[in-house]
DNA sequence: CTGAAAGCGCTTACAG
DNA sequence: CTGAAAGCGCTTACAG
């Protein structure tokens, strides 16, 4: 037992190590008989070249760290499954670790992944601090915080237009003739959040209306369904209500046609915002803002190649268009265009 | 710029580049005085051990691979936050890979994690194939097959009770008063699946009655819904069916609720498999057959630490009870007991 | 095209 | 308790 190293391929193809190194990292060129010769014994006793040598002294891992909050978020399961993919293609390997919902906890994730080598670092939907930022700076590896809008020097941001979107749900609702509008919004503290909100209250007042009501639901689904409970036993409760995400929003489903057998959009319209996948099934049939998953996935791939151990790093700000999706969750507009 | 080492830490702190590393890996003890002033240098100099350098000469990573097919299936969303929680609360990171539905993937995914030098490979619901078995084996490290019954030389498998689970599931559907029953199965050369369609089989012929229909939906929604539509077509539709996961019982609900316009339970019951997170949510209240997943999770990382470089393994084939969880999809039983 | 040598950043006996 | 030395399995100039 004991694994196979280089060393004992080389003595099987009665070459030297560093021949059998060339052969299987093609640095230079090698004369093709003894590469058969050297690919015939690695194969015969089952050689695989050590990664982590490799790393150790080319200083490149191939490895991307990719912190996330939870998975309770369909969203947030297609991202990761799309980024891991788009990543693998590319020779990547990618290291998940769960960050529930302290942010305290990004910190030492952040260390153990720099700790590993990793080459670059996702934050999805998770916070930073000025530490992360000091560290990620000093390793001089790139740092993209993927749906998750909060500029820091030295980490690049891939997000979707959340103010343009905010208001085009909201100008969705009151074109179909609703007036009270109420909106259950994301975390206070994240970028994108505070901007759908404020474009949920730009198209109200740039309408001439008042929101009926506008409240912090943290994207938690379980603070999502209470509110709307909440809402509904106002006096006049609301005949909109446009969520921050869809996980939010497949819960303010559930609360309206479940609990309370209200029809949806007979009663309640509603509007959510991601377009995670579950989002189209028939079963909440949900009208709401499309992140577009592939472009995201796209920029921050590109984001994660950018220069590497360059002085001067020059993260970027992606923003990118995100667009109505109308389905069954609300009724058609009463004016056209 | 470029890291610091633990020979800048050691210059910088007066004592030598062992010392640093008896320090950070408290393998022998320290002068008390001397490890303030390293430790005091290090946070200095913002010094973080390169793991990578430790895996290379402690032949131990840290790492464990998972591969999982994809993460559409909310059950699997769950199994893979849970046993990555799990794993991170002992110090070992997570490396994940997506294998698609093309098992042959799944060799090549094998290889990337050996050569990454993983403490041990998970695999949640994917196959295995001879190639991967024999390198598993050679490499000597623990291999799991999570949530997939395929006995195999060398690796260890966490299922539960399939055969009881399925009977039980059909055995409330008879009891409910239901004799009409079809069984959606699960993919037919999976272990799982066949076993709950043995269950189903076995719980018909024990009260005497023929199954309305049992085919292969491969555990894919789109497969089920199409065979729901096709079911309810049928002159005399079913007035029952049991899904091998919920996964595609989601599907048959829809199908039954949304397309249809049928009441579950009152025109058809449904039962489905794994008490997958969705299960419970109110939209659905799907009656199911429960897998403990933090019982599953716990065994797999039990496993995981089994004999690491004994020459003798001993792969292990972990069974957990799976129990009936009985909500809204269904009606209450006729009988007693 | 290929070998000998040095080095990546640690850990671990071995002396003292 | 601590330093000098060797080694983990590769890669990469440097000669030839």
């Amino acid at each position: 037992m004991g694994r196979v190293t280089a060393s004992d391929v080389a003595r099987a193809a009665g070459v030297s190590q560093p021949t059998v190194s060339r052969v299987f990292n093609r640095s230079t060129a090698v004369d093709p008989g003894t590469a058969k010769r050297v690919r015939a014994a690695a194969q015969r006793l089952g050689y695989i070249p050590n990664l982590v040598a490799r790393t150790l002294n080319s200083g490149r891992s191939y490895r991307i760290g990719v912190i996330l909050a939870h998975l309770n978020n369909n969203f947030f399961a297609a991202a990761l499954q799309d980024l891991s993919k788009a990543l693998n293609a590319q020779g990547y390997s990618v290291t998940v670790y769960f960050a529930g919902d302290r942010p305290r906890d990004v910190d030492s994730i952040v260390s153990d992944l720099l700790a590993d080598q990793v080459d670059g670092i996702v934050l999805a939907s998770t916070s930073l601090s000025n530490h992360l930022v000091e560290q990620v700076q000093r390793a001089g590896i790139p740092c993209v915080l993927f749906n998750r809008g909060q500029p820091a020097p030295g980490v690049s941001v891939v997000t979707t237009s959340n103010l343009q979107g905010g208001y085009d749900a909201t100008e969705f609702l009151i074109r179909s003739g609703h007036s009270r509008i109420a909106h259950l919004a994301g975390l206070s503290d994240a970028l994108n959040g505070q901007e759908r909100r404020q474009g949920f209250l730009d198209a109200m007042a740039d309408h001439g209306l008042t929101p009926l009501a506008c409240v912090d639901c943290h994207f938690r689904r379980e603070i999502a369904m209470e509110q709307t409970r909440a809402l509904m036993a106002f006096e006049t409760p609301p005949d909109a209500i446009f969520a921050a995400s869809d996980h939010m929003a497949f819960g303010v489903l559930e609360v309206l046609r479940v609990e309370l057998g209200l029809s949806v959009p007979g009663d309640v319209s509603v509007v959510g915002y991601d377009d995670a996948p579950m989002a189209s099934w028939a079963m909440f049939d949900l009208t709401t803002i499309r992140q577009p998953m592939s472009d995201m996935i796209e920029a921050t791939v590109r984001l994660l190649h950018g220069p590497i151990q360059e002085d001067q790093r020059l993260p970027q700000n992606i923003v990118l268009p995100a667009a109505l999706v109308v389905r069954g969750s609300t009724r058609p507009p009463l004016t056209k265009g």
